[in-house]
This record gives C-alpha cells, structure tokens and sequence, in this order.
RNA sequence: UGGGGGAUCGUUCAAUGGUAGGACAUCGGUUUUUGGUGCCGAGUAUUGGGGUUCGACUCCCCAUCCCCCAGCCA
C-alpha cells in the first residue's frame, strides 16, 4: 500500500530547504480555499500535494484556511462542505484558520504602509481606474490623487473603515509603477469598500482587503514556509514579495503548479455554481458533478480520489487528464473492496419448468473473491428467477456466450439450465424463457467436463426487493466543455443522457439491509452505492462505474 | 509580439551530460463460476533547425507553437 512516493520539483525545492536549514527546518503548508462553493476534484489535488507534505514530512504541518475576504459572494454553507470534504479524503482539519481573523492586523500593516508613503487613497471611479490602468501594450496614467500627503491617506483610510464612504467611493492603492510591464504592479488595489455583512465578522467591516494584499499576510502571519498556489498567479508573486519586504515580516516562498483539469467535465467554481443554479444538477452533490461532494454521493471512495491525485504528479505544464485514470482508480479500489451482490437491472422471466414446485433453496455464495475475509452468505433460489434482457438472444451469433433457445448457461453459485421454449406476447416480444436445470450442477459444477461458457447473475422472482437505479455518465459529451461555437454556452455541451433512472429493478433480498456508504459490485453491471434519497421503502443506487466491458466495446 | 510560464508516447508523469522509462488509454494473447479481476505481450514520444561534447531530453543559439495577465474576484 505505502508504495514509494513519487518525488515532484516542489518536494525537490523542500528538500533543498530542508538541507539548507532554512525556515529554522520547519515545513508549513495551507490550503486555502475561499467558500465561495463546493470543493471539487481540483482541489483535491492541492489538498492532497499540501496536506501530503504534512504527511510525508516529519517536522511539516499543513493549514485548511479559509480565504474569506469576499463578503458577498461566500457563506457558512461553504465552510461546513469544506471541512467535511477535507476530513472524507483524509485529512486532518485540526488546524482551521479564517482570513477574517487577520483584518485587523492587515489594517495595521495598510496603515504602515501608508506611513512608508507606499499606499495611497484613490477617489477615481471603478471605471476610471480601469481605464487609467492602461493596456498589454501601454503604459498606464497615474491617478490624480496618487500624491496626496500622508497624514491625508491615513484620516481618509479611517474614514473608510468607519463607513464614512459609499461603495465604490473610494480604494486604497499600493503606490508602486504605473508603468509596470507586470499589470499587477500598476498601484494595485488593496482595500475596496463593500457594505456587506460578512459570515464571520458581521458588521464589524465596510473594507475588505484584495486578494494580493491579503494572501501575502495571512501566509506569513500563520508562519507558511511554501505557498502553493497554481499556475495563474505566477505573475502575482513579484507583488506577494513586495509586500512582504514593504513590512519586513515573515516572507513564505510561493510556488506555483498546473491544476487538475479532466475531460468530460470543468472545473471553474463559477461554472459549476452556475449548474446548480439553473437546475442542470440536482445540487453541488450531485453525482454526475466533479465536486467531491458528488463524488462520495456516486459512491467513489476517498482513495481512490488520493490515488488519482498520486498517479497525475505535480508539475508546470498545464493539460487535461483523461477521466477513463479517475474511472480506472475507482475500479481498481473497489474490485478489492465491494461486495458482490446480484441484482438484474431488466428483467426477464424464467421458468425453470423441473424444479420442484415451492422448493426454495439457500444457496452460498462468495462476497468478494478478491478477499475471503469479507466470507460467504446465502442467496435464495427457487423455480422462478429474473434474469438481464440482455443476457438472452434469439438468434445469437457464435460469439454469444449467453441464452439462446437450445442452449445452457450456468447461473452464478446456483445451476447450469438451459432454455427450451421462448414465450412472446401479442407483440413478438420475447416475455418469457423456459428453462430446465441440471440437479447435478448445484453451485455451478459439473465434474464430466462439459463446457459451459456463459455465467448469468439472476434473482429469485419471489424473494427479490424491487430498487431505483440511477446510471450515470459523463456530464458532457464532448472532451472540452468550454470549447463552444460561437453564441453558444458550455451548458450547449451537457449530455442529455447523464442520467437514466431506471426504475422496477429487481435485487437479491440482501440488498434490503444496504447502507449508505457501503460499496458494492453488483455481478457484471458494475460498481454501485445507496444513494442519498433512498429510503427503506424505496431503495436507491447510483452506478459508480461500469465494469469494463471488452464484449460490449466489441459490438459497438 | 508588453510581461510571465510551458513544450517528452494518444494522455500524464519521469529520466537533472551516459540504454528515453512508468501509469492510463489502445491492440493482441492467457487464466477465470463476473465477457470482471489477474497474468503476459505489442505499438506509439524528446516541437523544428543549428552548435558544444566521445556522448544531449538535459548545456548554448535561432525559430515555432500553447497557456496566463488589462476584476473594487480569488
């Protein structure tokens, strides 16, 4: 299990350090979501690269903060998700920590700075400001109010804080270069005004620092050593260190790494809230979302969201990561984990016409033949069984391993039959099969060495337990979902058949004692779960994966 | 071409001047009471062009392509 850890070049920069004596040996991570939505599987893998230092590095601690500057956009719904996300993939949360506890130090610092004649109060308009801010090509202007005197920026600044002034009204600027070739150096904006009660502080605050301002502090007032960060802020790490030199404080190393990205789904916050609010999904949980609240609800386990996160590396180039090595982590830990059930999610009746009438047998039956610990229970069998559509054929080629009239199967841990008569309504549809079994091949032997390829799952008509079956499939049906046609929205992308809610499925009777959070293969379907909605009275799964299927890709 | 990054099998990560390797995907074989699992095997890559060197994915030069930045979002 503790296979060796594959090295990347940020644990190359620790190492480095970690030789080098420097941050008195100390290794100090965070990850620092906003709560401004659910965490997804991008997240993941920051979570897993911070809190994964922590793990691996004897002296390393890794903080969840919560990067709460934004009033308006961030709720308590948030932060609870968060943490409960952070704690299923395994980690430990013991160390929270709130961006808004820090306000009042970084009103200090601003004031310090303004002291230092390096920040300055800006009257000029949201749009003169961008306007003033120039472009990729040009220079930007100075501001007007750019060298207003010290004394004036500090009463102006309290004034701000006090809600002297309306939204909008005024900013406060870093006083650095206009001319920047780095926009993020054009006076950056460090306090904008915002009459909006904050989740933790209330009232308490009509200002609120930008993220540049605030990042910085809250990294080097927790003691962070390495900041890690992705790919986007690589030009913002010029302005985190000047900052920190401004005010001669603690100074982390900011290193940044490509995200997670996958195919098939996106990845963006605002796009995945956008989902939710206009009902494309039943809500961030839903298991078709790349939330790992969707995750855990579609039945993935949190290992398998590690491994993925182990298998994809760490590393500068940005790209996409095939889905199929989600599915096929997800498969690999649950072919050892879940147990395998029967359950026939369309059913076709069979009739096995010798076997004695009302004669019920309890058959055994292995829970898992990847681990015998997991042990064996008894399936009831009887004279009428369901078993899949799919798994008859009239006229079958040579190939199919499955029923066809005149031929025998074995049903799995019960009896080899074969099917004698086909029985089809007014319609020509095949409603019924007649069958004889073979009382010598009870538990699915025989020992004369006939050969009998195909094995069926099947449930016993009169003790199966009727459920809902949810199968899911890719969100969309194109590999990039933002790529789009012009006028038309990621949303043209979804894939109308994400989800088929198959209804009237029939399980062996001990899936009646399900629970959430158990894992279970039901035997050549694929791998499923309780899903949330279900109720005693009314059972529901979500398919988690498919099995693979070399036959079925074979006949596509 | 303002600045900042990045280019290695289809995808992703490695190789840090010394046989370009792993995983997933793909295709084949084998085993099997799941057409699952397992096992075995195959093909496919250093963006291009120069140079340095006994030897270059790695160092140098010149091109090319891709990503990010002009929120009072993070």
């Amino acid at each position: 299990m503790a296979e060796e850890m594959q090295s990347n070049f940020i644990r190359e920069i620790i190492d480095l350090d970690l030789s080098q004596g420097k941050n008195d040996g100390r290794v100090h991570t965070r990850f620092p979501p906003e709560p401004n939505g659910y965490l997804h599987i991008g997240h993941a893998k920051s979570i897993c690269l911070n809190f994964g230092l922590a793990n691996d590095y004897e002296v390393a601690k890794c903080n969840l903060r919560f990067d709460d500057t934004n009033p308006v956009k961030e709720e308590d719904e948030y932060v609870n998700s968060i943490i409960e996300d952070v704690k299923w993939l395994g980690f430990n949360t013991d160390n929270i920590f709130y961006a808004s506890d820090y306000f009042e130090k970084m009103y200090i610092f601003a004031v310090q700075l303004i002291q230092q004649g390096k920040a300055y109060v800006d009257d000029q308009t949201p749009e003169e400001i961008r306007e003033s801010r120039g472009s990729l090509k040009s220079p930007g202007i100075e501001s007007p109010f750019r060298n207003r005197t010290i004394e004036e920026n500090i009463q102006l600044f309290e004034d701000m804080r006090n809600g002297k002034f309306q939204n909008g009204e005024k900013v406060l600027r870093a006083k650095i270069d206009m001319a920047s070739p780095n926009l993020n150096f054009r006076d950056p904006i460090m306090y904008r005004i915002l009459h909006a009660s904050h989740q933790r502080t209330g009232e308490t605050w009509c200002i609120y620092p930008m993220y540049d301002w605030a990042h910085g502090l809250e990294d080097s007032i927790e003691g962070i050593t390495h900041s890690i960060c992705t790919l986007e802020f690589q030009d913002h790490r010029p302005l985190y260190d000047w900052f920190l030199d401004q005010l001669d404080v603690h100074h982390p190393q900011q290193i940044e790494f490509a995200r997670l990205n996958l195919n098939y789904t996106i990845m963006s916050k605002r796009k995945l809230k956008q989902l939710v609010d206009e009902d494309h999904v039943s809500g961030w949980n839903d298991p078709r979302m790349p939330t790992l609240s969707g995750f855990r609800r579609k039945g993935y386990s949190p290992d398998s969201i590690r491994e993925l996160c182990d298998r994809v590396g760490v590393a500068k180039r940005d790209g996409i990561i095939d889905i199929a090595l989600l599915e096929n982590c997800v498969r690999e830990d649950l072919n050892k984990r879940s147990q395998r059930v029967m359950a026939v999610l369309d059913p076709l009746k069979v009739v096995i016409t010798n076997y004695p009438k009302n004669q019920v047998e309890e058959l055994d039956a292995d829970n898992n033949p990847e681990n015998e610990d997991d042990g064996k229970r008894t399936i009831p069998f009887s004279g009428e069984l369901w078993i899949e559509k799919s798994d008859f054929m009239e006229d079958a080629p040579k190939k199919f391993f499955r029923l066809s009239e005149g031929k025998e199967v074995r049903l799995k841990h019960a009896y080899y039959i074969t099917c004698n008569d086909v029985i089809k309504n007014d319609d020509g549809e095949v409603v019924e099969l007649h069958c004889t079994y073979d009382p010598k091949t009870k538990g699915g032997w025989s020992d004369d060495g006939r050969r009998v390829k195909g094995t069926l799952h099947w449930v016993s008509i009169p003790h199966a337990v009727d459920a809902e079956i949810r199968q899911y499939e890719h969100l969309f049906n194109v590999e990039n979902p933002n790529k789009t046609k012009d006028g038309e929205s990621f949303t043209d992308n979804l894939n109308p058949d994400s989800l088929q809610i198959v209804s009237g499925c029939k399980l062996e009777p001990s899936l009646k004692n399900a629970e959430l959070g158990n894992y279970f293969q039901f035997l050549r379907n694929g791998y499923y779960c309780i899903d949330t909605d279900s109720a005693t009275d009314t059972l529901i799964f979500n398919r988690t994966a498919t099995l693979r299927d070399t036959w079925g890709k074979k006949n596509k």
